[in-house]
DNA sequence: ACAAGATGCGTCATCTATGTTGCAAGTCGA
DNA sequence: TCGACTTGCAACATAGATGACGCATCTTGT
């Protein structure tokens, strides 16, 4: 792993400063993702050399920060059981989770496009899983039978990746904008087609 | 204007020159953003020296290429007659036209978010342009009564920035992407609705 | 309470990208 | 053809970012 959990067991305060920087790298570089260690190191409120001491490198921070995204992406996918739960209701499951975890995480979830291994083995496993889900939405009859699911996927993907500009403050919010997000996939903007 | 067309008329191989190291530019930046000068120039097969000089920096250079993809990106548009041609016909012809230059110049028209005036004018255009076609659209029972028209716009950006991502190399390929673009927008994925 | 460890601060070393300049050789245009 | 302009090359200057230490001070875990 990325992070080995079997590493050592962080004091307690140090867990508090890692996941600080993290959040304020979050933040800095989402607005800007030229931004400076410096500009980090203030943003969490400690000192550069700090950020240095955790994270032994720029490289080694982004790295960090899109692992951390990353785990939350797959606890939020799985969370929804997109394997076993009805295509329909996991469908806006996993898109209300995810949704509430790509608002947050922008940059890390950008960033998370590296060649970190770890990284990579876990967004293609949620990618084949939503492969499968899609499969499956479409047996059941809530896709269209000749529907082109690697495009539905990658519009799913793309509204998805729009859907979280809007940052909604609210999980009521979420929920709303999941739903939306749905039904523009499943029918668009056009009338009924009338035949 | 940003390049003023009025400044000199450049002579024949500084004119070829500068295009070489915008299209570098475009590539290599597309490939990886925070890629050097250096790097740029050897793309274009010209000296580093050389593209300082028709570039004083490298915020110049990228800003150039904003205003230079802007620029196709406006004519695009508008050789659509979206503003007269009927809804459905603009729709399509804007699509098709607009993906050839996103194919092509993705990188400068991402970069196209900075704050020259001239870009930002020309993009507030023609998304205003977009907004009073969709209106129409919807007007002309294209869309539906009820359709979110700010929403249905941005999932049209977010369509047509994923399917850019194709680059397709054939006229005929991109002409069949916007009817599919298209589809998607109006019908989604799923079955007709019944009711 | 005490030892181990973490942080802040100041300092230093280094490196890389940017931007400049001068000059010789080549290209363009009228 | 000839003057003006452009380019490549090499060298130089600078700034800003990264990364490493040591030391005094404060926190944590037991």
């Amino acid at each position: 792993m990325a992070t080995p959990a079997s590493a050592k067991p962080l004091r307690a305060d140090t867990e508090r400063t890692v996941r600080t920087i993290l959040g304020a790298a979050e933040r800095v570089l989402s607005a800007n993702p030229a931004a400076t260690m410096e500009q980090i190191a203030e943003a969490a409120g400690v000192a550069r050399t700090t950020v240095h001491r955790r994270f032994a490198s720029r490289d080694a921070l982004i790295t960090a920060l899109a692992a951390w995204a990353t785990r939350q992406f797959q606890e939020a996918v799985e969370a929804a059981r997109p394997e076993t739960a009805p295509p329909a209701v996991a469908l806006y499951q996993v898109t209300a989770n995810v949704l509430r975890v790509k608002i947050g995480w922008r940059f890390a979830m950008d960033a998370a496009a590296t060649d970190d291994p770890e990284v990579a083995r876990v967004h293609a496993e949620v990618r084949a899983g939503c492969e499968r889900l899609f499969a499956r939405a479409r047996d059941a009859g809530l896709l269209r039978p000749d529907a082109d699911l690697d495009w539905a996927r990658r519009v799913y993907y793309a509204l998805i990746y729009e859907a979280a500009a809007e940052a909604p403050a609210t999980d009521a919010a979420v929920d709303a904008l999941a739903t939306r997000l749905i039904d523009t996939l499943l029918h668009g903007f056009g009338r009924p087609a009338a035949p």
